[in-house]
RNA sequence: GCGCCCUUCGUCUAUCGGUUAGGACGACAGCCUUUCACGUUGUAAAGACGGGUUCGACUCCCGUAGGGCGCACCA
């Protein structure tokens, strides 16, 4: 009986796609598949001066990458300039809207006197009623729409209730400017009702703009959308998203290394919850979504927690998945596109091969391309400082005692090789771990590397036992 | 300055008048373990403040404080 549901996200190519807008794309893309609808696409480039070409082409790969598809073309608000001009004409002819001769530098300084006298900021109608017959001349005017008084105007919004404004707090805003171009608001209500727009998801950001957006679709006889204006997410310090971390774009996320399908379960759970559900599917996701469930407040952006969910898919990722995510990541990351040109075959197999023990410790894509860093590893490698400090104290007869048994060995599986060198270590009277540890240091040079006896079993021994060899002289 | 919105552990949140205020991340401690992790068990940790309404308030109302958003010929 209702009407298909169609959302739409709707950012201006200023910059490139930010967390915050990422979020509202999530949003409006899991609520149109909710309900089986569309998420359609529109590029708000009115403003000519700001808007880029490269800024579209980010905002396209941002929402790719993370999944997020739009139905149809994306498409450009400025091209619809025509027919919001045409809409601001109906608004003229039906009394609905008039036209303003004031000059810029008359509106700043009607600013700056409501400043200093400490009245609010609006335009005071000098021309709502008067005669365009008094119009100076030569001047280029703007439309207005004409405010209705007295009264309110009332949002009835879904995560953030009911609200009210009264309508004096609303003044007449320019919907075509001097040159003839149409501004934000006309634009948005025109487009919204042209594209059958039924369900409208914003940062609440516009609360403000959706009243005046409605007193427009009420003048137009139009119905008015079902709106939803979410919260907005602030950085970990608690104020806005700064250029150091949430005013990121999302492509920047990417070259950190979060995988998109964390990243949705991460943004879902800002401002959103379903009761104590923290990992989910975006198919659980879609099945869940409800605009109701919407908080009010603020979120802060907590990188730790979005590190850890990463890790989590990380870890649940299949193993030659994992190694075609890492491939396709590795030309985003810093140091990648060198490591792509290293791979083969021989180390595409390695790699999956050390899968299993690399993903165990990495929380982001960058971890585990460290963690994989030893199938790169060149000779001469650099001597682990802990093995140095082991042959210092006079540890260096078993470190090459225990070489001597991994070459000895017929075992070749991690874990028989495990059994045979803590048999040894025992002999030795050494721990294990003091044994292993620099050894695998001086293999991979990271931290966060696997066990040695993954990476024995992955790399060959024999070309791990040469290495070694080289380093204990 | 004016308008609107927000306020539960450090962070994200559950609760929709009656709970020992729950979960997750993080922190800390234990277990597991050859390292690092993973896993696992446990501990600490919250209703901004002040008034109401009510038999009973985190939950409803008012005020205060703090924070956010908006107030362009930007979107």
């Amino acid at each position: 009986m209702s009407l298909p549901v169609i959302t739409r996200f709707a950012p201006s190519p200023t910059g490139y796609l930010h967390i915050g807008g990422a979020r509202t794309a999530l949003f409006n893309w899991v609520y149109a598949k909710r309900h089986g609808g569309k998420m359609l696409l529109r590029i708000e480039d009115t403003d000519r001066e700001r808007s880029t070409e490269p800024a579209i082409a980010a905002i396209l790969a941002g929402m790719t990458w993370l999944g997020l598809t739009w139905d149809g073309d994306a498409v450009s608000q400025y091209s619809r300039a025509a027919r919001h001009r045409e809409v601001a004409g109906q608004l003229l002819a039906t009394g609905h809207a008039y036209y303003c001769y004031c000059s810029p530098q008359e509106l700043d300084a009607m600013r700056a006197k409501a400043e200093a006298e400490k009245r609010p900021i609006r335009y005071d109608g000098t021309w709502r009623d008067r005669d365009p017959k008094d119009a100076p001349a030569g001047v280029a005017p703007v439309i207005r729409f004409k405010s209705p008084q007295g009264a309110e105007t009332v949002i009835n919004d879904n995560a953030q209730g009911r609200v009210v404004f009264a309508n004096r707090d609303l003044d007449d805003l320019i919907i075509l400017r001097s040159d003839g171009n149409p501004t934000y608001n006309l634009s948005v209500v025109v487009d919204d009702h042209d594209m059958d727009v039924t369900h409208i998801i914003r940062g609440v950001d516009h609360l403000t703009n959706a009243a005046r957006q409605t007193q427009i679709y009420v003048a137009m006889g139009w119905q008015v959308p079902d709106m939803t204006h979410v919260p907005l997410i602030h950085g970990p310090d608690g104020a806005k998203l700064s250029k150091r971390h949430g005013a990121l774009g999302v492509e920047a996320y990417r070259a950190m290394g979060y995988l998109p399908a964390a990243l949705r379960n991460y943004l879902a759970r800002l401002g959103w919850s379903h009761g104590d559900a923290e990992i989910f599917s975006t198919e659980q996701l879609v099945e869940w979504f409800d605009t109701k469930d919407i908080g009010q407040s603020a979120a802060r952006f907590d990188f730790a927690k979005l590190e850890n969910l990463n890790g989590h898919y990380i870890r649940h990722m299949a193993d030659d998945e994992l190694v075609t995510a890492l491939l396709d990541f590795l030309p985003h990351a810093e140091g990648g596109a060198a490591l792509l040109a290293m791979m083969t075959d021989t180390r595409r197999a390695q790699l999956t091969k050390a899968m299993g023990g690399l993903k165990q410790r990495a929380k982001t894509l960058v971890e585990l391309m460290q963690g994989a860093m030893f199938l790169f590893a060149v000779r001469p490698l650099v001597m682990d400082e802990k093995a140095r400090q082991i042959m210092a104290d006079g540890g260096r007869d078993s470190l090459q005692a225990m070489l001597k048994l991994l070459e000895d060995s017929t075992a070749w599986t991690a874990a028989a090789l495990e059994a045979d060198v803590k048999a040894f270590a025992e002999t030795q009277g050494m721990k294990l771990g003091k044994l292993a540890q620099p050894l695998r240091a001086s293999l991979t040079g990271t931290s966060t590397s696997p066990p040695i006896f993954d990476v024995l079993e992955v790399l060959g021994r024999d070309e791990s036992f040469a290495r070694i060899k080289d380093q204990l002289g």
